[in-house]
DNA sequence: ACTAATCATTGAGCTAAATCAAGATAATGA
DNA sequence: TCATTATCTTGATTTAGCTCAATGATTAGT
């Protein structure tokens, strides 16, 4: 397999954990060095999650009230729908998506979530899960206890702040999602899907230009409203003429201002 | 006849208004909430709203960041894409709709707003917001300046739990919608709109069987993806089919169970 | 009240993407 | 390792919803 640089699954692994909070069910895996680090102070996404702009002391609070070292295995699920909500939690590393069982059988993928990023979110309102969200390759998170993150945010502005910040980019983040199955087409929606990823992986500092895709062409194909065979042959079609490379899962961007023009602009 | 509005246009005339767009950043005039009868303690949606389970004192303190008294004619704009985010705006009487201006052109309509709903969410992460609103028709809302609202989340733990609770469910509202426009027919998702609207008048007290659909088809279609013509064709046959009875924008759902068979059981 | 403009309906045909079908390739596990 | 399963690709065909077009109904402005 040739390998498309240090892509995501290499980046943010685990922790070295002198103090390891190893929880009673948290699977084995050994972790690696350098890493995410075990506090949020040493982690080097906290620029990009709930502890922007907290001051060391403010950030310590946090720490005490995150439970780390939960890795998960592809498959694994993290919470299911309808599953009482608890924790809403940080990707330290690895990749979820999240979906809904529709009753007709076939399962709808609403969102994938890459380092850096929140999931759990959709159980804040009614205190239920209204997704199910599954690893998608071996993957650490960092959970946060909602009730006691409530209560931190009671006393840190810049954590309330900075928790009402993440929520408002959900869903912002949602609407334009909103635009792009309302109104796209299907070269449309793939152009923006693959910048869209790009743009994700480039804020953890990954390459924009190369990735690899941790999802099947059909959780792509859910996501964003199409058959696999219309994903599978666009992505062929794209590299017909040269907009972007793909081996399998690898994919390159080739040239990043046609995938633009064709998304029509002001795209993420 | 059912319409939308009714309820609080007891309160007070209008501002000055020498121009009609009433934009976030126009000066405001603030009346004394108890000079106009109005404030969340006598608001009939204050159950639905912001001030949940705030006891008598804490009301006192939302209402008095509240900003109240501004009607909006159809066709305002409560506030504009790329504005930048000062409040967000909770929905008194009236309605509103949001839309994006894609770069091709057309308008897409990301969201439509009813009373006791808030608007103005989409600007919080980025302090701009994302999206237009705009005034379906004559319009009242409660302004909540958002600087303010975070200040006083931080003393009010009810209060702050409420927004959250509130953005919360706007995420997973946004979620569904994804997975409504990713998998449903044309017909699925009209019906689910309508039992959506549906749901969202009786929540404020109004009739779940017959209303007033303050938006155009072409406002629908936007919305579902859909075009107005396929709108136009699916609710004249939803009547063929007697499961709804239709009038213009006069709505009346005659059948709801079979609406719901029809979406696939679990939908709103 | 009258005119213009917007909104809604309906029909006929077209097309983008779905479906159906068949293989090829890659991942997983005994 | 090989066998099994999951994933991906490509082709042929169908179809749901779009586009184009024309007309009627409502609404808004003077």
């Amino acid at each position: 397999m040739p390998s498309v640089e240090s892509s995501n699954n290499s980046i943010a692994v685990d922790a070295p954990s002198e103090h390891d909070t190893h929880r009673a069910n948290a699977p084995i895996v050994k972790l690696c060095p350098h890493s995410t680090g075990v506090s949020c102070g040493s982690c080097r996404l906290n620029e990009l999650c709930l502890p922007i702009a907290l001051n060391e002391g403010e950030m310590e609070q946090l720490d005490n009230i995150v439970e780390r070292n939960r890795p998960l295995k592809k498959g694994d699920h993290l919470y299911r729908q309808h599953d009482g909500f608890k924790s809403i939690f940080a990707v330290r590393s690895g990749s979820f998506k999240s979906y809904v069982l529709s009753s007709s059988g076939a399962g709808r993928v609403t969102g994938f979530y890459l380092p850096g990023e929140i999931i759990g979110m959709d159980g804040i309102a009614d205190r239920t899960h209204a997704n199910s969200a599954i690893a998608l390759e071996h993957a650490s998170i960092c959970e946060i206890p909602f009730n006691q993150l409530e209560s931190l945010s009671l006393k840190l502005p810049v954590l309330q702040h900075n928790f009402f910040s993440i929520m408002g980019a959900e869903i912002t983040k949602d609407q334009k999602v909103h635009t792009i199955l309302s109104s796209y087409s299907a070269e449309q929606r793939i152009a923006s899907f693959l910048l869209g990823i790009s743009s994700r992986y480039a804020r953890v500092g990954l390459s924009p230009t190369r990735f690899h895709l941790p999802m099947t062409r059909g959780d792509i194909g859910e996501y964003l409203g199409l058959t696999v065979e219309t994903v599978s042959r666009l992505l062929t079609a794209l590299q017909k003429r040269d907009l972007i490379e793909v081996d399998n899962r690898e994919i390159a961007l080739v040239d990043k201002d046609r995938l633009k023009e064709i998304v029509g602009a002001d795209d993420l």
